[in-house]
DNA sequence: TCGGTCACCTGTCGAGCGGTAGGTTTCGTT
DNA sequence: AACGAAACCTACCGCTCGACAGGTGACCGA
């Protein structure tokens, strides 16, 4: 069974490597991408830094891991994002501090200078956008109940999100983040 | 003149203190904190990292003044936040890209683990969300005409403000942060 | 003119960083 | 049983970081 051992070979090591993104993902949680060390993301799977180099030969190489994980994360939903789901991911997400902080921590970084994440946060709010206003106009047509396009409405929608979000992870007992988001859909969608 | 020479000489340490400060802003915008080094400020105001040592005893200490300079930057508008105003605000800083990019930066990296800025994120949104809403409040009263109270459309407010940032700071050309930002405010404001 | 404070310097330190080089163990395949 | 690649380690490197120690010159009030 060639194959099957083959697979089982590489399922290993790609196992390991989602072991490390995983890691990758909480100490960036913690310290930020220039605050996290491949030391510390190594030891937190029981490895050495240089183990870990094995995998991704450089700290570049394991962001990008990281981000392309989000990458899929985020086609989950599919393009069919309709307003009731974006309030179940909202309380999803709320539920999931971990992930919020790392992304949260890692759009702060990547608004400076030669920053590895910046290509990859520009062009993702560009689709983002785009496929936020198609789902609107797909639900309200050319003019959402409020008035606003399509097109106006999406930069707002996904600003609420990033915002409620900084304002959540610092002080989450004053914020309800799915109330407040719900609150601004009644805004969007009410005439 | 005793009182004289005294006031001179502590506004030159002050003056000197204020140049640190504002070098600092420029460094923070372009590599956030943990990328700021001592020595890339000093190079900024021609001085050894040593010297600057000398007027900031510790980096942590350079930073709490910078974020001291925004709270009283701040405090400028004064309690009254009346909504066009907002929108002013938000035009003025549309073309002071530098003061927004750092503590963009800033609160990005304070929702990590022990960073020094984020008692001060966390109170500085604590009062900017009362203060919002006591505003929002004094315009239109226990209900704004969206049928939102100015305590849920505080919060929102703010994340819209912070969420334009992000996207603006990072595509400004296709974000138009001012004109957004008007379309919330009609939002909240139509019945 | 003297004395002292202030501003700033050189020198140095220890720790941590990402990354390289090269060896050793483990393990599936033949 | 032998081989070869993959996984992982030890050792090391150059660099940068924030901070400490101690010295020097200028300025300023007495």
């Amino acid at each position: 069974m060639p194959y099957g051992d083959a697979m089982t070979t590489r399922t290993r090591s790609e196992e390991r490597r989602a072991e490390i993104v995983r890691a990758a993902l909480e100490v960036i949680a913690e310290r930020g991408y220039r605050g996290a060390s491949l030391a510390a993301v190594a030891e937190r799977v029981g490895l050495t830094q240089q183990g870990l180099l094995h995998h991704f030969p450089t700290k570049e190489a394991l962001l990008v891991a990281v981000l392309r994980e989000r990458d899929q994360w985020d086609a989950l939903p599919g393009t069919g994002w309709r307003a009731d789901l974006l309030v179940s991911l909202v309380e999803y997400n709320a539920m999931r501090p971990g992930i919020i902080q790392t992304f949260s921590a890692l759009l702060g970084e990547s608004v400076t200078e030669g920053h590895p994440a910046r290509a990859f946060f520009t062009r993702r709010y560009t689709t983002v956008r785009a496929d936020m206003a198609a789902a609107l106009r797909a639900e309200y047509g050319e003019r959402l109940p409020s008035g606003l396009t399509p097109e106006r409405a999406a930069p707002l929608l996904v600003a609420v999100m990033d915002g409620l979000q900084y304002q959540w992870l610092l002080d989450p007992e004053s914020v309800d983040m799915a109330a407040a988001f719900r609150d601004f859909l009644t805004l969007l969608g009410e005439d």
